[in-house]
DNA sequence: GTATTTGTTTTAAAATTTAGAACAAATACG
DNA sequence: CGTATTTGTTCTAAATTTTAAAACAAATAC
C-alpha cells in the first residue's frame, strides 16, 4: 500500500522512543504494553529483520554483558528513510483523522 | 494483532468522512487521493466486506438512480463497535506518537 | 555439569493485501 | 432492437504480513 504497516509503524516508533535500549525483547516488552496484549517473540523479530533490509533501520551487535544470560544483543536505530517513513504514515493519519463529521454516537477524537 | 490494520483504519474512516456517501467506488476514490495512491478494487471491497462480517459496519443496498450506469450502491455506515474499533486504535496511536525524544535528525512529529 | 536466564533465528500456518478479470445492470444512441 | 459505454460489485489467486512457538545460542548460577 505504499504506507509503512500498523505493525512496522509500531516498531519504528518502539525503537525511537527506547533510543540506546532498542533491542528485540526490549521493543517486544515496550510494545506489549503498549498494546496491553503480549506480543510473541516471532511478531516482533520477523518485522525488525524486514525493516532492516528495507533500509529504514540499521543494527549493531553489542557485546555481552556480564548479567545472567546477559548475551550479546542487536540494537537498532532509525535510519533517515525509517524517519521518512514515519513522517509520511503521520501525514496520512493526520488527513485521515481529520475533517470528521459528527457522528452523534457519543465519541470524537481530540487532537491534543 | 487486536487492533484494526492499517487498511481497515482508513476504510472505517473513510465510510464516517463520506457519511451519506459511503460506498465502495467511493471509498476507492477518496482513500486513492488521501494516499496519492490509486487503490485496486479489491483493496477496498474484501476489507470492506470483512469488515461488515465482523461487525464494524452496517451495509444496505440503493435504488438503481436515473444516471449514466447508475446501478444501485452498497452504502455502509459505522456501528458502535466500528466507532469503538477506531477509538482504541485512535489511542494507540497516541499513545505510540508521544513522549518521543528529540533524534536530531531534523524532524518531530506536531500534534495540531 | 546441569539449571536458569536472556536473547535471536527459524518455520509454517493464518490472515491480510492487492491486482485485475469477471460479472451485472444501468443509460446512450444508431 | 442491439451494441457501446458507464457505474458498480464479486471473485480469486498470488504476494505479503502477521503470528505463535519451537529451536537454537550463549551467558551466569550453583
Amino acid at each position: 500500500m505504499d504506507i509503512l504497516s500498523r505493525m512496522e509503524e509500531l516498531i519504528l516508533l518502539s525503537v525511537w522512543k527506547l533510543q540506546e535500549e532498542a533491542y528485540g525483547l526490549q521493543i517486544r516488552t515496550h510494545l506489549s504494553e503498549l498494546l496491553n496484549h503480549e506480543l510473541s517473540v516471532g511478531a516482533v523479530y520477523v518485522p525488525l529483520k524486514r525493516l532492516k533490509k528495507r533500509g529504514y533501520l540499521a543494527s549493531w551487535d553489542s557485546e555481552p554483558t556480564d548479567e545472567r544470560g546477559g548475551r550479546s544483543k542487536r540494537f537498532f536505530k532509525l535510519t533517515e528513510k525509517g524517519v521518512g517513513a514515519l513522517q509520511q504514515v503521520h501525514n496520512v493519519q493526520q488527513s485521515a483523522w481529520s475533517g470528521l463529521p459528527d457522528l452523534g454516537l457519543g465519541w470524537k477524537p481530540v487532537h491534543s
